[in-house]
DNA sequence: GTGAGTTAAGCAACACTGTTGGCAAAGTGC
DNA sequence: GCACTTTGCCAACAGTGTTGCTTAACTCAC
């Protein structure tokens, strides 16, 4: 969609070759990850005489509805800026066989990082968006002043982003740190209840900071990291998804119609802070009985079947809200005891869905583990860089 | 937005120009809107020399980022449609002055449909969002088999269509109606609990039925009454609504992003069933403790103080998962006693959040009172039909 | 009054998009 | 070996918004 649907805009002729672009490249770039987790689509039986895999020119004609001639053009010029390359034939139905394309993993990276409080993840993930490099840092946070913080980071970033194997350029960083936080202008409001960071344009500093070799400024992203573990999972189609996220506080990161939903002041996915029995006990944020107080109360007790229940509870009252129909769950609470979690969430769900059968919601950890959240932001820059043409 | 993304499709010229032709048209809609309840955007300068109210071409150029050349030509095709007209000139503002166009509304209808148990209501809404006409119907769901409720529905249809002054063309039908119900099909699933209609094809069959003068088949839609509702009150800018409705049970319309939500089966906005106490009443729907149960309890015991209050805890729950920054209140419980709800509402987000201040929610009842339901119904056949192009 | 300056809107030529029609390449199957 | 199918590109084309220029219409200073 790109810059076709920000605000009310209207496009011209560079916005429609874009957006087709743009929208060939997901295709690709779709079918790359797909191959990689050994799913496989519709286009496998290409096993035969070539030897790689990838999407004809054909099948990408069919599915973007454009006219083959179209495609042609556009994959032309996506070989020519060496973002895509053929990497064989496939078996032939009776006539041609097509040639296969598939995404140049090498043609370009980004950086995923999780800020936390006193401990981060970065790694580096390039375009057929596999993770490539990962490191563990020992700060974050609550470990100095956001200088010296921010200026730590951009180093870190700096060396990763020298690793990076083929020279590809690095389209963009993204973030994912505890909100409150301004998706759209970058700036931290109080992550994890430290005042220090209350105003600080932290993708500024960062953008200021980088020194990269490749041409263009890259897209540095800011996101709460509930939002971007959402996105650590590619969604199989549409659908929405909620991302569950217990660890030391409760949050939610929602996918919905396929993209992300901030809310008005990126504040959305607050799930934990439902009240969800009026006299319960106190939370951190001063309300009785926030789903959160109750599952970290249980789990302070040391009954994480109890906390797996409530939290099984809050998720039927968000599939019954949203309609969602796949809830990943994530957080170290939840890779404790992953098969409580899972258990008690499907048990609350069909307990309360009137018809469970109809509505049907699937249940699952996040495929990511523990690094969803650095996952989620390289995927978030990654998407972001390439929704826009990529120059 | 219109088929520029619709799924996964790729855009041609056709789909390029259909883009911008519906930008400019909802933009001068939207102006038509504006005036007629009195808000008076920034052009509303143009009291003077001119008669007529409305957008210029350089108005419309910058809202959309397109050339002034494209607007006249884009304005020009409109014009030869008689879709808008000149309605007279700005005060100059140092040369020229501008020519103002806006909508002709008598070019374009919609039928808004309100299908409830056994009362309904339908209405004719012109091509500038007003209502013109208004009849209530003595049938409804429950009023006998699905195919005659059908065939009644079509007649009174057709009946409001003849009398539509200026011949313009009829675009659409929209039918609210309970859930729960598919949107993308039309099918309605077991509406009120009754279990006769459960499958059948209502807007195929109304479709079916009416014998429009006006050439092209016209948009039939049916969406959850909650969902119209929701679209009754233009949306002031971005932002991110809920529309909460309380009469004989309790659900909500999300209009999120500036869409409805509908959710993955069109079962999204059941608001009155998230359980918020668990050991609570039982509800309808088998569960205790639905916030539904708690303000028909309530209400069954003749204090709508309480009832407004449970409605205010649920809304502040919503507003901390959603991060929604207006709230929409109606039904006919609701107009039994507006302040209380007002103010419960209010003082509950206020309590509820950690800084409300800084997230202000602005609540209020929805401005098409009683009849919002048929009022948005007509609405969203209009927005449907428009963003495609009117042929 | 009168001429200079400013803003609005249209005409014509243009660059570029995806589309269409035709054709060469590369397979299958009888 | 030949007919057929399918793929993919070249060239011409229709039609979009853009650009450069001209005309219309009004304000303002003198």
């Amino acid at each position: 969609m790109g810059r076709m649907d920000r605000r009310q805009a209207g496009t011209n002729l560079a916005g429609l070759r874009d957006h087709n672009t743009a929208l060939v490249l997901r295709l690709l770039r779709a079918a790359a990850a797909a191959t990689a987790t050994g799913e496989g689509d519709e286009s496998g039986d290409a096993a035969g005489s070539g030897l790689g895999t990838g999407s004809s020119r054909v099948q990408l004609a069919a599915e973007t509805g454009l006219t083959p001639q179209a495609i042609s053009k556009i994959t032309a010029r996506l070989l020519d800026e060496g973002l895509i390359v053929e990497t064989g034939r496939a078996e032939s139905t009776g006539g041609k066989p097509r040639t296969l394309l598939a995404v140049r993993p090498e043609a370009a990276y980004t950086v995923g990082v999780e800020l936390d409080r006193r401990h981060s993840t970065i790694l580096l993930m390039d375009l057929a968006g596999q993770r490539r490099r990962r490191e563990s840092l020992m700060f974050g946070l609550a470990s100095g002043t956001p200088e010296r913080v921010a200026a730590g980071l951009a180093e870190r970033v700096q060396d990763l982003v020298r690793t990076a194997p083929g020279g590809g350029r690095v389209l963009g960083v993204g973030i994912g740190c505890r909100g409150p936080l301004d998706y759209e202008t970058g700036v931290l409001h109080r992550p994890a209840g430290l005042p220090g960071w209350d105003g600080y344009p932290l993708c500024d500093v960062i953008t200021g900071l980088l020194d990269l070799p490749t041409a263009a400024s890259p897209t540095v992203l800011l996101d709460k990291d509930t939002n971007t573990a959402a996105l650590a999972a590619p969604a199989p189609g549409p659908g929405n998804t909620a991302y569950l996220h217990l660890a030391d506080g409760l949050g939610a990161g929602l996918q919905l119609n396929g993209a992300i939903y901030r809310g008005t002041r990126t504040n959305a996915g607050e799930f934990g802070h439902q009240v969800i029995q009026p006299d319960g006990p106190v939370c951190t944020c001063g309300s009785r009985g926030c789903l959160e107080a109750l599952c970290l109360a249980a789990l302070a007790a040391d009954d994480p079947g109890t906390a797996a229940r409530w939290l099984g509870l809050g998720a039927a009252n968000l599939v019954r809200l949203l309609d969602i129909d796949r809830i990943l769950l994530g957080g170290h609470q939840i890779f404790a005891a992953p098969e409580v979690y899972l258990s008690a969430v499907a048990e609350q769900i069909a307990e309360h869905l009137p018809d469970p059968a109809w509505q049907e919601v699937r249940v699952s950890l996040t495929p990511a583990g523990a690094d969803a959240v650095a996952v989620g932001a390289a995927r978030l820059a990654l998407d972001t860089a390439l929704d826009a043409p990529v120059s």
